[in-house]
DNA sequence: TTTTGACTATTTTCGTTTATTAGTCAAATA
DNA sequence: TATTTGACTAATAAACGAAAATAGTCAAAA
């Protein structure tokens, strides 16, 4: 990652968490990386690719900072998961470019993302079923049936909280709430 | 509710089921159901008038469905709680005008129907509410702290479904596993 | 009291011009 | 060779006035 490089990436998701994706131009972000707009080229091949690189980087972010969480082998199995719940929140409240792509528009932008998303999807439901499943070994949780689709379950309703939180701006208001949803869902998997 | 007013109702659904609020113009649907526009207008006063009356009617056939749920007394809490929410998301997967509410566009659209739906979540919790205070009473379920915080988490989660279920049209795909998550969070507050 | 359709006022669409922006490239730089 | 530059072109979007469509009105009729 070179230093140009560099610039040009912060430079773009500043711009873009600003004016969004559709509101930015090319000729803004290199203006104000005080870079000509062939090197943004040069590294980003197009503006679709660059956004893609951004969001990229957010999530990168993201399954990092999730990362650490169940690594802690020793913390009980329900701590974990509400503290990955917690966690996965508050990251993607301040991840404001993700945050753009969930808006369902007319003309199914972002279609370029869905790879990106997926992948996501994927990274997550592993972690959680790595999770479920530690937590049935040491016995913490009981989960009769296919833990792979706990997991999924699991991550749609995270999925699906993504839009009254973000997208209607009541993450504040609702986040000392949401740990006693998380409570209530935990216990429900918990044997003990 | 006279035959023409009702005549003009469901032609009015049905219209903007199909081509949705902004795409249905008030002559097509005079024309549709063999009226002249001028009784549209004795009836319904403007267009955002006729919408509310549409989605209100699909609420009032929610509330009518749903309330015959909670009244079967004998039934355990669980399976109330539970037969509430697979119901009321069956029923919003066929109200169409309703889905349309929940599109999150550009200039906060639909402004004029925020009472309506305000007036629907009320009302909601206020069910969820009963049906967990039954619950307590008949030592069935376990709440510590205040219900009506619970009922407006589980009210929430509900919510929260309805965009990946609707809006991005997974309700087929993805409702098999609903009831698993239902059980799920039924679990956490169960006593037994 | 309800229904009608011709009528007006307001919005949206359309076609055209103008301006902006995405993307290219040959030359310069390191 | 790898990177950076900015003038350049092609594609896209904004601006705008004219034409069409649509929301809403109203006097007459049923």
């Amino acid at each position: 990652m070179t230093p140009t490089r560099q610039k040009l990436l912060t430079t773009a998701s500043k711009t873009f968490s600003k004016y969004g994706f559709y509101k930015t131009s090319m000729d803004e972000i290199a203006k104000s990386a005080r870079k000509a707009k062939g090197s943004l080229y040069y590294h980003f091949n197009s503006k679709e690719l660059l956004f893609r690189e951004v969001v990229l980087s957010e999530l990168t972010f993201l399954k990092q900072e999730l990362t650490s969480i169940f690594e802690d082998h020793n913390a009980d199995s329900r701590d974990i998961i509400r503290a990955y719940m917690t966690k996965r929140m508050m990251i993607m409240n301040i991840s404001i470019n993700y945050q753009e792509t969930l808006r369902p528009e007319f003309y199914e932008f972002y279609e370029f993302l869905n790879d990106v998303i997926l992948e996501m999807d994927q990274w997550e439901k592993q972690q959680i079923t790595k999770i479920l499943n530690r937590g049935v070994a040491n016995d913490e949780l009981e989960l009769p049936g296919d833990i792979g689709v706990y997991a999924e379950m699991l991550l749609i309703f995270l999925k699906g909280l993504e839009t009254p939180l973000f997208l209607k701006g009541q993450y504040e208001r609702l986040i000392a709430n949401f740990d006693n949803l998380i409570g209530i869902l935990t216990k429900g998997i918990s044997k003990i």
